[in-house]
DNA sequence: AAGACACGAAGTCCTATGCG
DNA sequence: CGCATAGGACTTCGTGTCTT
C-alpha cells in the first residue's frame, strides 16, 4: 500500500475476494466501465460546448468529448440526448458522474426548473483485471475444459475462458502469469462470482 | 529499448456498399 | 439517385510477442 490516502468505499476500483475454500484473499482491480444513459430531450451540443471549458467537439460535430479528471473518464454526449460515460473504476461514481452530466447538461440547456430524469441507465461493459498469487498452465487448462477455454498461442498469448451460462456475461482472459482480465461482465457482483467460479478451475492447473 | 499489435465487451455514429 | 443495412472506429486495460 501507498501513503496516498485510500477512500473507503471501492471508489478505488479494488474489490478484495477471500476464496473458498482455502481463504486466500485477491484484488480484483477494476480499471474501466463503460455505462450508457439517455436524457429525455435534444442537447444543443455547441450550446454545451461554449458554456464550459473541459469539453471538445469530436467526429464533425455531431458528439461531444468530455473529461473529467477526477475520476479520469470520458463522457460522450450525443445531440439525440444520449450519453456513454467511459473509464470511470467504480459503479458509485460512474453513476455520479452520470448525474453531474445531466445535470450541467440541463443547466446549460435552461430547463433547470424542470424535473429531468436520467432514463436507461445501465452498465453495458465492466473490465477490471485478478492477480492470482501463482502461476497458471493455461494449455493444460484449455485441454481439460475444450468446451469454455479458446487457446490459441499463435494467435494470442492468454486463454479465453468463456462460462457459457446465461447469468455471466463475462469472458475472462487467463495468462500464464497467473494475471486474469474480466471483460463484458455487468456489475461489480458479478465479477465477485465470475472470481469465484474460476478459482477451483484455475486451482487444477496451477504450476 | 521502445512502440505497435493482438483480444474482449458495450454503445454510438459515420462511411461504404448494395439494391431497387 | 436514394434508402437500408453492414461494417468500422472509438474508449478502457493488461499482457506477451513482434517489429522498428
Amino acid at each position: 500500500m501507498s501513503d496516498e490516502q485510500i477512500p473507503k468505499s471501492s471508489d478505488t476500483g479494488v474489490i478484495p475476494v477471500e476464496l473458498q475454500p482455502d481463504g486466500i484473499v485477491v484484488e480484483i482491480q477494476i480499471n474501466n466501465i463503460v455505462s450508457n444513459y439517455q436524457i429525455p430531450m435534444h442537447i444543443d451540443l455547441r450550446k454545451v460546448a461554449l458554456s464550459t471549458c473541459d469539453v471538445i467537439y469530436e467526429r464533425a460535430n455531431t458528439h461531444l468529448v468530455r473529461h473529467k479528471k477526477k475520476y479520469n473518464c470520458f463522457i460522450k454526449i450525443f445531440n439525440s440526448g444520449k450519453v456513454v460515460v467511459m473509464g470511470c473504476r467504480s459503479e458509485k461514481s460512474a453513476l455520479l458522474v452520470a448525474r453531474t452530466t445531466a445535470r450541467m447538461v440541463q443547466k446549460i440547456m435552461g430547463k433547470s426548473d424542470q424535473v429531468i430524469r436520467i432514463r436507461n441507465y445501465k452498465i453495458s461493459n465492466i473490465m477490471a483485471t485478478v492477480k492470482f498469487p501463482f502461476n497458471i498452465h493455461i494449455e493444460k487448462m484449455s485441454r481439460k475444459y475444450p468446451v469454455n477455454s479458446q487457446y490459441e498461442p499463435e494467435l494470442f498469448i492468454g486463454l479465453l475462458w468463456n462460462f457459457h451460462d446465461p447469468s455471466i456475461k463475462g469472458v475472462l482472459r487467463i495468462h500464464t502469469t497467473g494475471s486474469v482480465t474480466v471483460t463484458g461482465a455487468v456489475s461489480e457482483s458479478e465479477l465477485v462470482e465470475i472470481v469465484q467460479r474460476i478459482y477451483p478451475v484455475i486451482k487444477q492447473s496451477k504450476m
